[in-house]
Order: structure tokens, then C-alpha cells, then sequence
DNA sequence: TATATTTGCTCAAACGATTGCGCAGAGCGT
DNA sequence: ACGCTCTGCGCAATCGTTTGAGCAAATATA
């Protein structure tokens, strides 16, 4: 098909014109292979394109434009099955109804159902996500970020992998709106949703002391993380509380199972030996269970588990594992809402919301009394 | 601050003009609030925008910029710090470096590292992804493809939840690469990535008939799926090659831990009861456990059981589950390779792959031989 | 010296939507 | 007949990039 510009057309007066200059030119319709744009509609129906887009856009009334202009644009829109270019309305609007998410780990399934239920209620509000995964890296993390900014996303929703709040900072400040999730930073004014790890730590601690336990052992993921450092707390309180500070014994430094297996080997020979183990994420947990398990050792009978997180499976391991439960979805869609007040309402917000975890009891702590 | 016309400015000569012209009018640089752009650039410099954009855009030697200007321009967009607008790009390139990612269900283990590694793989050829999520709705389904369509993404990787490919396969002839993850369609040419499902039936199915197992009962998910009905038709075919084809037994309708669970029940209170039970899904497969379990019945001395999918806690129930495991890792990234294939050799494919799945052995079934 | 080639860069038109401003005509009052 | 408001819509700029075409000056060639 021959290009012309449009420019050129200037000496026609009206659409009509406009239509027999294009038929006069172009290749026969192909319909199937065009792609429609406003302006091919306003060929078609002999509106202008601010009149097409005023229509499709739902601001018919607003601008007065008649009833009979306003259905015959809208079967045409129908009949060429036109969907508008967001790219396009992206570039001239400056929002892209996008938000931007970090994650440490797509693949763990805590954070799968966060990413979920953040991809759900961004869907209500014809908003898309864009999900992106750090593997814990910082440098990873960087990357993300210039990813997203560049791509304008309207917010970046984040659980961040490392500990400085500068970079986030920044971008609430300069750019778009930041929440943060499950990790939040101490000392900043960044808004986040997270549970209360203090408490998630002393709760199982305690159950653990309640039930006679003394020499209880911690396995933790990464240290500096704020929701690991947060739960540590707890433990060495509740320890502290109850006279056990010369038995505090923390171990390991990630959130994996090859991590809580490891550090499970070495506590089996300390000596004392502990009588239960706090495992501070499911990962951890599983592998607690796979060493205990080598041993020849039982749980509860030798030796006690709480883990935190609350996995489908916890219920039908043998057995039942205690554990520290934290409301994912109620976390997500909080989150949302934050920064979607805060997007709507083009401020930035400090909001700062922890929810409480739930101790789940089941059969894997053993009575000492 | 004034606005004022760039094509007033006609008569101005060159670039020293323009840029006394500008800092004339301006208000007082705000170096912090300003978004830099070619343009920006271009002034302070004095290249015109076609220059900058070349040798930021890495095409300075293609179009004999000199090594002056790339080191100036190179240093000036270092020192304001200014990243392209990806929008304004994809707007004129008609590329997104986007891929859209449908899926059933993101919560779901498998489908979540699929998207994991997806997510990792579109990372290193710099694209991302946007997630989208169907909950099993074709509704949503739809949806979802028109929000990514209109988002001009440069290809969509599915798990389809329904079972035409017309929609499919027209988005692939007229819009943008369409490869087919986890489930495929019978008789469409669209390409795919799956694993041998029949196989993985077969197997499982041999598995429990070798242990001396007659009464073996299949408890499935979604029915009109692909992948579930391969299962059922190697379930069946071992079934009958082992001469029990009037022992056929074939339950549910879900993947979801609640059908295992109620299928179960009713399975048990079966005469005669069926020795083994094969679980199309691993939360299927919980759900057995579980009833059976309440039963008060045990694994594998009262029934034995055999799970579909491979996740890390299956080790640790009591006893280990025996099941069949899917390369989760090896299926996305082929996938994606597929997609870049195509999306970069601007060609359709229709390479159609299976997987071979694996038949990881562990303690739930027991041998009456 | 005249002509061809190369070098280094600019012009201006796209991409497809949104939107502030403005304008012609109808209706109405006086 | 004149001015007023209201109706219904269009003009043209704009968002920030990329890119085909082309141009002047410098250099090479004849």
C-alpha cells in the first residue's frame, strides 16, 4: 500500500472527502489485518477523533456529543472490534494503570500467594502487575527498580531484600508511590503492611516454655531482614522472661531447607541436646523435620518443633506441626488499598500497619511437665 | 514557567541559539524535579534529539557520531541520571519487551515456580512479565487476553483453562506469538510445552498394578482439561492391559484438596474397598491423606497411594508419598526459548513438545504380592 | 580545479491516544 | 435585528522516542 501523508490533505474539506481520498488510494479493505486506531474509526463514521475518543473513553456527556453521534461511533467500535492503544494513552496520560512488584522469591509459596492476591485486586481496578523476583539479591534488586521506573509504573509495591530504606526513599519522594510488604525498615517513614514477627517470635517461644520446655534452640533465615531480626527479638525475650536467658542458642542464616537441616545436625550433638527447636520460616522447618528424621530421633517425643508460616501439607505431616500462621491475603490486600490511596489521592501516605500472626497448636510439641 | 512553541522558533540558527533562547524564557533550573528526556539533553549539550537518541540507544557507530559528541552526550545523560521512557519507545518501536503470562491459579505451587522461572528467564533477554491470574474461569481468561492484547505485549505464554483453542489461535495469526505451557490442545497447531501426561498416568497406574494392586481407583481434577484427560487415558490403558478394565474406577471433578478429601470418603465406604488410590494433583492428593486418615486407617498398610507433582514437603509425610514429577524448570524455559524464537524471528512456530515426567519412589505404596 | 565520496549530524514525520481552546449554528429574548 | 447562551463538535498540540531521508562541510579522487 502506497504511504501518503495526511498532512497533505489538507485541501479536503470535510469526511466525506476524507473517505473517498483513502479508498481512492488504498489497497482494498483488509480488515482482518488492519489494526484500528481512533482516527480509522473517525474515517469511517466522519467524526473527528477527539469526538470518537470523547465517546469511547466515557466522556460522551461530559462534552455534550449527541446521542446519535455517541451510538453510531460505538458500533462501528463494536463491529471493528477496536481496542484502544494503552501504550498510546500511557504516553499522553502519564499513568499506566501498572504496579510494579519485588519480590525475594516468586517460587516460595508465601509469597506466590501474596503475588496472587496483589494480582487480584489490582485486576478489580484494571490495574495490571508486573512481577519481578530478586532471589534475594540486592544487586537484583536494583536492577527491578530502574526496570519498573522506566517502564512508569504507577506504584512499586516491594518486600525488600536488603536493609537500607534509602533507594525507596527516593523514589516515594521523586517518583511514584512505594509500600512496602511483609519486611518493613526501622526508622523510616515508608509506608508498609507487615505482621508482627516480635510477637509471632514470643508466642511460639512461650508455647514452647509453657510446655516445660528450657533448652530451646532457634534456626533463622537472613539476618538482616527485618521480620527475622523482629522474631529473634521475641524468642530472646520470651527466653529472657522466663529465666532462660544462659539457654538462648540461635543458629543458621537462610530461609532454606538444606539451612534448617544443616543447623539441626549440629544442635542434635550439641549437649545438652535441646528438647524443641523454633524454626523461623516452613522451609526451615521441613528441614528440621528431614535431620530429626535421620537420626532416628521422634517428633515430639525426643525432641519438639514450632515453625512459622502456615502451609496446606503442616496439617498431614506425622506429626501435625505447631506453627506461627500470618494473614496473607488480609496483608495483600491492605497493601493495596494503601497504594491505591495513595495514587488516588496523588499523596504519598505513611500508613504503617502490623497485623497480628496466630499460633496454630497441633502435635508437635511435647508436654515436659 | 512560560510554555511556549518550539515551532515559533524557526529562525533561530542552531543549537548555541537555542539554548540562550531557552535559558532566556526559563524559569531558574530545577535540576531535582525535572524528568530528563532526549530533549532535555539535547539542549544542554546542543545535539539535536536524533543524535542523543543514537548514542544512547547504542546505534552511535552505525550512524558516524564522533567520538566527541558520544562521550559528551554520554557523560551529560550520566550526570542527570536519565533512564528512557520505556512508553515513548514502545509507542513508536511497536514493541513492548513484554511477555503476558496466563495462569489458572498463581497460588498454586507448580504454576507459581512456573512462573518463577519464567519471570527469571524474560529478566535475562530484558523483557518482564505481567502475571495474570484466571482462578480456572474462562471468563477471566478472556478478560485477561484482551487486557494483555491491549497492552500490546509481544507474546502470551498460557495455561489454558478451557478447551478451545479458536481464541488461541486467532491471537497468534493476527496479533502477537501465542505458546502453550502445561496443557495443550488437542488437534491446533499452536506450539507447546508439556510433559507426557499419559505416560505419567501409565506409569503411576503400572507402578501400583506391579505392587499386586487390582483395586486401584483414580480420583481427578478439572475434567475437560488436557492434561487430566492424557492421566485418565493412561490410567485406563494400564488398567486394561493389565486385564482389569471392569475395575475401572475414575472419581472427582476438581483440583483442589476439598475433592480429594470427599472422593475419598466415598471411595472407602466402596465395596469391595479399593486397595490404592491414585491422586491426579498433589492437593488431591493431600486431600486422600487426609480422609483416609480419619478413616483411621493408615498409608500404605490399609491403601496405598500415588500422588501427582513433586513438592519438597512429600518427602517428609509419614509415610513418604510415591509420585510422578513434572520439570517444572525445564518446561518454562523451553517455553521460553519457543517464544523468543518466534518473537524474534517474526515467524509463527509449531514445535509441540512433551516431557518426559519422572516416577519418584518412595514408601506409599505397599507390594500384596 | 572540479567532482565524487565520506563524515557527522539535523529535520521532521511518525506512533495513537488525550485535551484545552475555540468556533459555527441554533434557539431565545428583547 | 441584535446580542446572548447553549449545543455539538473539531483543530492542533502534546507526550518522548525512533528513524528514513537528506544536507553541509570535509576529505578524497580525478
Amino acid at each position: 500500500m502506497r504511504k501518503f501523508n495526511v498532512q497533505h490533505l489538507k485541501f479536503l474539506r470535510n469526511h466525506s472527502d476524507y473517505c473517498a481520498y483513502f479508498s481512492y488510494f488504498c489497497a482494498p479493505h483488509k480488515e482482518n489485518t488492519m489494526k484500528e486506531t481512533l482516527s480509522s474509526i473517525s474515517q469511517r463514521t466522519g467524526y473527528s477523533t477527539t469526538t470518537v475518543s470523547r465517546v469511547l473513553s466515557g466522556q460522551a456527556d461530559k462534552w455534550r456529543i449527541s446521542d446519535k453521534a455517541q451510538t453510531e461511533i460505538r458500533e462501528e467500535a463494536a463491529r471493528c472490534n477496536y481496542s484502544p492503544d494503552i501504550i498510546a494513552r500511557n504516553l499522553r496520560t502519564k499513568k499506566t494503570n501498572t504496579i510494579g512488584l519485588i519480590l525475594p522469591s516468586v517460587a516460595n509459596p508465601y509469597f506466590a500467594e501474596l503475588a496472587s492476591v496483589i494480582i487480584a485486586e489490582a485486576a478489580k481496578r484494571k490495574y495490571t502487575a508486573i512481577v519481578t523476583d530478586t532471589t534475594e539479591d540486592e544487586g537484583n534488586e536494583a536492577a527491578n527498580i530502574a526496570t519498573l521506573l522506566s517502564r512508569r509504573v504507577d506504584g512499586i509495591i516491594v518486600a525488600p531484600s536488603g536493609s537500607d530504606p534509602a533507594i525507596f526513599e527516593e523514589i516515594n519522594k521523586k517518583h511514584v508511590p512505594v509500600v512496602l510488604v511483609d519486611r518493613s525498615f526501622d526508622g523510616s517513614a515508608l509506608p508498609y503492611v507487615t505482621t508482627n514477627n516480635y510477637s509471632g517470635g514470643l508466642e511460639a517461644t512461650k508455647a514452647l516454655i509453657r510446655n516445660g520446655h528450657r533448652e530451646i534452640a532457634c534456626i533463622q533465615g537472613i539476618k538482616s531482614s527485618v521480620p527475622n531480626r523482629k522474631r529473634i527479638l521475641g524468642y530472646t525475650d520470651a527466653m529472657k522472661k522466663a529465666g532462660l536467658e544462659d539457654r538462648i542458642t540461635i543458629a543458621g542464616n537462610e530461609f532454606s531447607l538444606q539451612n534448617g537441616y544443616l543447623e539441626t545436625k549440629l544442635l542434635l550433638n550439641r549437649t545438652p541436646r535441646p528438647t524443641a527447636i523454633f524454626a523461623l520460616s516452613n522451609t526451615i522447618g521441613l528441614g528440621v523435620i528431614k535431620a530429626v528424621r535421620e537420626a532416628g530421633l521422634r517428633i515430639p517425643e525426643d525432641i519438639s518443633l514450632v515453625s512459622y508460616d502456615n502451609n496446606m501439607y503442616m496439617d498431614y505431616l506425622t506429626p501435625a506441626i505447631s506453627r506461627i500462621s500470618q494473614p496473607v491475603e488480609d496483608m495483600a490486600k491492605l497493601c493495596m488499598k494503601l497504594m491505591f490511596e495513595s495514587i488516588e489521592s496523588k499523596k504519598r501516605i505513611t500508613t504503617q500497619l502490623e497485623l497480628s500472626p496466630s499460633f496454630i497448636a497441633r502435635e508437635s510439641i511435647a508436654a515436659l511437665l
